[in-house]
DNA sequence: TTTGGCCCTGCTGTATACAATGCGCTGCAA
DNA sequence: TTGCAGCGCATTGTATACAGCAGGGCCAAA
């Protein structure tokens, strides 16, 4: 894994790393309701510190709240990971309108462009493998904390931390979409063209 | 006040809501350190559901975590305030495409441009006097919710409810911004003029 | 055999006790 | 007078104990 869980957070950020972590590889099943004192086995530490990650987890929008009490793993229909890339391409959108009005610093650009092409190099490939896929997950993140620093707006990175936390991007697939398809890689063949015009945007206001 | 705090509710919610009110109505200093304690005392519960209260809020955006524990009001820079309102514009902005490519239902159209009218009703008074900007509030409100349910996405919903949270909209004004100045209404005039736009835009698809 | 009711178990929500850490204050010494 | 050191307090983070509730299973009766 990349993160390799740093030893002097606080119980409850660990908890809440290793629970996205479980959530994200697939290991908790969609839809499936997640009992606290599992997790205080499998985390080593008490339900309080959990409670704490579930209700963050909540709101990131990965676990939903049950009507009499706890939490499910949240499960989408196709049509809401649809909806969730629109909006995260939405949002993008804004931060680069935001970005281009203001004025991005020559070493961000800089820095902008060769992520995009660091990406181009490892969508290149004719196949995904895992370690590809990862690769380009890391620098598809990196790209839009990018864009955040360019935006220069606390809102709207948190706001895109939030929109890109949804689980769309999980290489697990949630919902049957299969990220090791070529279709997949044409999607974010597509996604890369748009991250290059609007870089170019950018560029020229 | 408008929602008379359920009593059947649990604690947590019921906290959260307090707080909530709490720190829209600015009864609760921006910027200050908020003691658990206090709130204790303020609210009339345990700690634990008061955390899980601060927790959700802090999610929400009202509140910061701050480096060495604890919470605080989150205060909000004139360029904040500006992003999140043109980040609620992009989002409602979204949610009307989509709506306008599932297409509505008559009644809701319908709905909706009632709630407009009522809002053109409203701002019609030359001067707001703060019965006039709650009802303006509760009107807009009304609309972003019916815009979610005309673009039937539960993550849409989800993002305009957080969004739509966010503090530029509290009557008591958070950093200067004077909400009864004739300004600020202009301000509300143009928006309502988006609203319409919108709408015919998605009565025409 | 089926159905109704009761009990029991497991879970969450809440409260509280305990631990650890950061901050400020006071007192002493240079 | 000023700087530093040490200590005490306050506050948060964590663990655990307790209460209430929902759901399921089992037994009995029809």
């Amino acid at each position: 894994m990349v993160a390799t869980l740093e030893e002097s957070s606080s119980q409850a950020v660990k908890a809440q790393l290793k629970l996205r972590e479980l959530i994200l590889s697939g290991d908790l099943a969609a839809g499936a309701r997640i009992a606290e004192l599992t997790l205080v086995d499998l985390l080593g530490v008490s339900r309080t510190p959990i409670r704490a990650a579930l209700i963050r987890l909540e709101q990131e929008g990965l676990l939903e709240a049950l009507p009499h009490g706890g939490f499910a793993v949240r499960t989408f229909s196709e049509t809401e990971v649809s909806d969730a890339i629109e909006l995260r391409g939405t949002v993008e959108g804004l931060a680069a309108r935001l970005a281009a009005e203001r004025g991005v610093s020559p070493a961000l650009m800089q820095e902008a462009q060769d992520t995009l092409d660091q990406i181009d190099t490892v969508l290149a490939n004719a196949a995904l493998s895992d370690e590809t896929f990862s690769a380009y997950v890391a620098l598809n993140q990196q790209f839009h904390t990018l864009l955040g620093a360019m935006a220069s707006s606390r809102v709207l990175v948190r706001e895109m931390e939030r929109v890109a936390s949804q689980p769309f991007a999980s290489p697990s697939g949630f919902v049957g979409v299969q990220f090791h398809s070529p279709q997949s890689r044409d999607m974010l063949i597509v996604a890369q063209h748009q991250h290059r015009e609007v870089l170019t945007a950018i560029a020229l206001r």
